[in-house]
DNA sequence: TGTTACTACTGTGCCTCGCATAGTAGACAG
DNA sequence: CTGTCTACTATGCGAGGCACAGTAGTAACA
């Protein structure tokens, strides 16, 4: 009932996400280091290494970038490494960039709600 | 590594939920929700509809509600209903509100790096 | 030259959680 | 006595995060 349903034609959206929020932050913080610069998934793990409470591990960065570049979120370019095997580089697809902006606005609603939730909180 | 073990002796605490986070807010809304007044299961579902983002079904709550009473967060009582079953009213112990205050901290810490990250985000 | 270490990606399998679905049961209105 | 709320219980599935293991490229060092 309600909002959950998925609409027929959009496959896995934001109300699917809605649903995948309590299992991810993940999609959402990948999304959001590659919108700031084309970037590989080695480097994502590294980037948001720095974030607290962001960091990812390899077994699962790399699984979601293959999930969203086989969703059409993300274009995929090879380039050869100074120091290793070939890296991916990923970039936004005008898809994906739609993508992040509605998580983020689904990202606001949650937060929002939580604060509201916690301003009736004694502490 | 780093945070995500268990230290042994107290089983799933904060660096256990730090990995559940992401699939979680279901738990730190329904500690909320109970910090805020002794409430019951199916209350808790109606409380929570009205908040955008964090509706959750019975068959969340319930379950839930479970694990953290067997987790010692919560204590329960029942008391007859006007219109139905016993309900079963849900209150923090003090391990209850230990934990809630852990998990505000956690989710501020994320929220506040995902803002971090937002910011870098050309939109 | 072979060992170590860092870079970079791939693959497998487990465990937890959210949720759809279904069921039980009390109270009460028509 | 049927339907509709209220209130909780039970089963089972799918998705996702992650530990663990493996492969391979580059380079320093003995």
């Amino acid at each position: 009932m309600r909002g959950t349903v998925v609409t027929s034609e959009q496959g896995i959206t934001v109300g699917a996400w809605e649903t995948q929020l309590r299992k991810g932050v993940a999609e959402i913080a990948v999304l959001a280091v590659i919108a700031r610069e084309e970037t590989y998934g080695y480097r994502i793990v590294e980037v948001l290494r720095e974030f607290e409470g962001l960091a990812l591990s390899e077994s699962t960065v790399y699984p979601v970038l293959t999930r969203l570049a086989n969703d059409g979120l993300l274009a995929v370019r090879t380039e050869a490494s100074p120091a290793g095997p070939r890296r991916r580089y990923y970039s936004l697809t005008s898809s994906g960039q739609r993508r992040l902006y509605d998580l983020q606005e689904s990202w606001q609603k949650v937060s929002g709600s939580l604060a509201t939730l916690f301003k009736g909180v004694a502490r």
